[in-house]
DNA sequence: GCCGTTTTCGGCCCGACTGTTTTCAGTCG
């Protein structure tokens, strides 16, 4: 295997996280950390430059300790230090590193206390009540590391969208420079809109499905680990090849091993870990294939029945009648065939779908460019990267018409939040930049803590000047559900504040949703008229789906917003947006659809 | 581990806060 940067980059962070575990200097363990990060973002190829004779120790973050280390790799293919570390800290305990209130001293604590070096040892010590016994988990650190490791658990396998973003375009991009494939599509959770996923999954239309495969073999970026694709060429069904028995994790049901014959397939895997099955069908039946691995396992087990209404069966190879393919050249041609309009993606998943496509009521969905604003982000004021017209320029090319600045007020010190005085300061600068550019309209906000008791980190008067009020969550994430509520209730209560974000506080696969009464939340922002948010950031997505789908339903005002830190994050608006689809949002149900001056009045509730 | 150098070793560090300790690990945006 070549030794590519990303190679060498993963190595480097292998080193640095067993390092910490067992123990090392802590500057030595940041040295492979950075480097790793470094290595992993240049353009020159290190192996290439050792091959050409070039000093490594040339190169930044290497020193005459990592030069030799190198050498020998590049000479030998091993790294005597990573086997070592590997012997004492184990691959297993290295995740025990991802669950929330777990550090290396504590995992090393585990580790002799209790014997604990993987997850599921973790789990059963937690539910043993073990955990007790281990020096520095006492009650409370023990009870949260309960609630972070049952919400590690839940999507343990699974890689968030974001992180499938770049393999998913380099397996695209391959594939559209394979004259054998005809159409490429993204199926499976990724095509869903899905936040996170177990793996990807591609249909390739073609009819020399071996040269497909002879195309994913020749790309540098993955490995190939398997592949069912014989001889000859693909013109009917290939019923009689063998499955690939391939995917893996929760969603194991939605493309693949739910129905009779599979398609060919290659399977290949990324450095990072990520494996992507590429399953290759003919033209005839392309309709029905990408069909069927795009609906999760009960959105297509609700199709089968509908096709076996009509006497046809529903599987991988698309719809059968008589024991014949039933030909779908597209999506619509298959769902037309089951007397249903084409359902779009982000809904199939059994959620009601079906029975509004019956009834001829499904949703008008929410698109990008119905989106005319972005009320929540952050600059330098605080702890932004961007000026105040960094963010307005970078807006207004996105298409933007209104922006609101937001940053965070004292009580998040980390983060350099503003004084009253400072917040007065920033409010009088919006100002000044808002009458000076075109455009574009800038207006003023500031995302304001909610303290622990539920009170405002911002006064009263510096508040009534604002366009825009957001209150958020912060600190004192593990209050109990009553105390969490009327905390977040009281501050739904001022009438300064027109939204909530990421209101249940929630990062996917790190942090549970805080400990909210969501009915109770909702009434009251109804009440209220508060508007709830969907963080488009890609590790929030908060709200998710299934409360977009409450908000809508009892008319709760949603606003889709993306908390960029940076110019380059007001992008992840378009992730809020898949979520909002998947909810079922239209564009009735988002208020900054509206123009500026319609949002605004929609926010100033009680004005 | 690397770096810069006052050339032989000290500095490197977001930093205040919390929980659990009695000096430290982990956290927050």
């Amino acid at each position: 295997m070549r030794a590519t940067n990303g190679r060498l980059s993963l190595l480097f962070h292998r080193v640095a996280d067993r390092l910490e575990i067992s123990g090392g200097a802590t500057f030595q363990v940041q040295a492979y950390r950075r480097l790793a990060d470094r290595v992993a973002g240049m353009e020159e190829s290190l192996h290439e430059r050792w091959v050409a004779g070039g000093r490594l120790s040339e190169v930044p973050g290497i020193g005459k300790a990592i030069e030799a280390k190198l050498d020998a790799l590049f000479r030998t293919g091993t790294f005597p230090l990573l086997q070592r570390l590997a012997q004492e800290v184990p691959e297993s305990q290295l995740e025990l590193l991802h669950i929330r209130g777990l550090g290396p001293a504590r995992v090393r604590a585990l580790a002799e206390h209790l014997g604990v070096r993987d997850v599921e040892q973790l789990r059963t010590a937690v539910e043993t009540g073990q955990l007790a016994q281990v020096p520095g988990f006492a009650e409370r650190t023990a009870d949260r590391v309960h609630r972070s490791l049952f919400e590690y658990m839940s999507h343990r396998g699974r890689r968030l969208r974001h992180l499938c973003d770049g393999p998913m375009d380099t397996l695209l991009r391959r594939l559209s420079t394979c004259p054998a494939a005809g159409a490429v599509h993204p199926v499976g959770s990724y095509r869903r809109g899905a936040e996170d996923m177990a793996n990807l999954d591609l249909v390739v239309v073609t009819t020399r499905p071996e040269q497909i495969a002879a195309c994913l073999a020749d790309l540098d970026a993955v490995e190939v680990l398997d592949e069912t694709v014989s001889g000859g060429t693909l013109r009917d069904p290939p019923d009689a090849l063998v499955p690939t028995g391939s995917d893996s994790g929760r969603d194991r049901g939605d493309a693949g091993r739910q129905g009779d014959a599979p398609l060919p397939s290659v399977r290949v895997r990324f450095d990072s870990g990520l494996v992507a099955v590429v399953r290759l069908c003919p033209p005839t039946i392309a309709g029905g294939a990408i069909a069927w691995h795009t609906g999760s396992r009960a959105h297509n087990a609700r199709l089968r029945e509908l096709a076996s209404a009509r006497e046809m069966s529903y599987g991988p190879t698309g719809l059968r009648a008589g024991g014949r393919p039933v030909r779908s050249r597209d999506e619509s041609a298959l769902y037309a065939a089951l007397g249903l309009p084409e359902i779009p993606p982000e809904l199939r998943e059994d959620r009601g779908e079906i029975e509004a496509a019956l009834d001829g009521r499904l949703p008008q969905l929410l698109r990008r460019e119905d989106v005319q604003g972005d009320l929540h982000m952050h600059t330098r004021a605080s702890d932004g990267s961007g000026s105040i017209l960094d963010m307005a320029m970078a807006a207004r090319a996105l298409g933007h018409s209104y922006i609101a600045i937001t940053d965070h007020t004292q009580n998040v010190r980390i983060a350099n939040g503003l004084t009253p005085e400072r917040a007065a300061a920033l409010i009088d600068e919006v100002r000044r930049v808002d009458s000076q550019v075109e455009g574009i309209r800038i207006l003023a906000g500031l995302e304001v803590d909610i303290l622990k008791d539920g009170a405002l980190d911002m006064p009263e008067e510096i508040l009534s000047r604002l366009d825009v009020a957001i209150a958020s969550i912060h600190s004192h994430f593990d209050q109990p559900l009553e105390e969490m509520t009327a905390r977040v209730l009281k501050a739904l209560e001022n009438p300064h504040i027109h939204i909530l974000a990421h209101p249940t506080g929630r990062l996917i696969g790190q942090r549970s949703p805080l400990q909210l009464d969501m009915d109770r939340l909702f009434q009251a922002a109804l009440q209220c008229r508060v508007s709830l948010e969907i963080n488009s950031n890609p590790e929030r997505l908060d709200l998710d789906d299934r409360h977009c789908r409450i908000a809508a339903r009892m008319g709760v005002p949603v606003v889709i917003s993306t908390d960029a830190h940076s110019t380059s994050q007001l992008e992840n608006l378009s992730r809020g947006v898949l979520q909002a689809r998947r909810g079922g949002l239209e564009p009735k149900d988002v208020a900054n659809t509206l123009t500026c001056g319609e949002a605004l009045a929609v926010l100033r509730r009680r004005g």
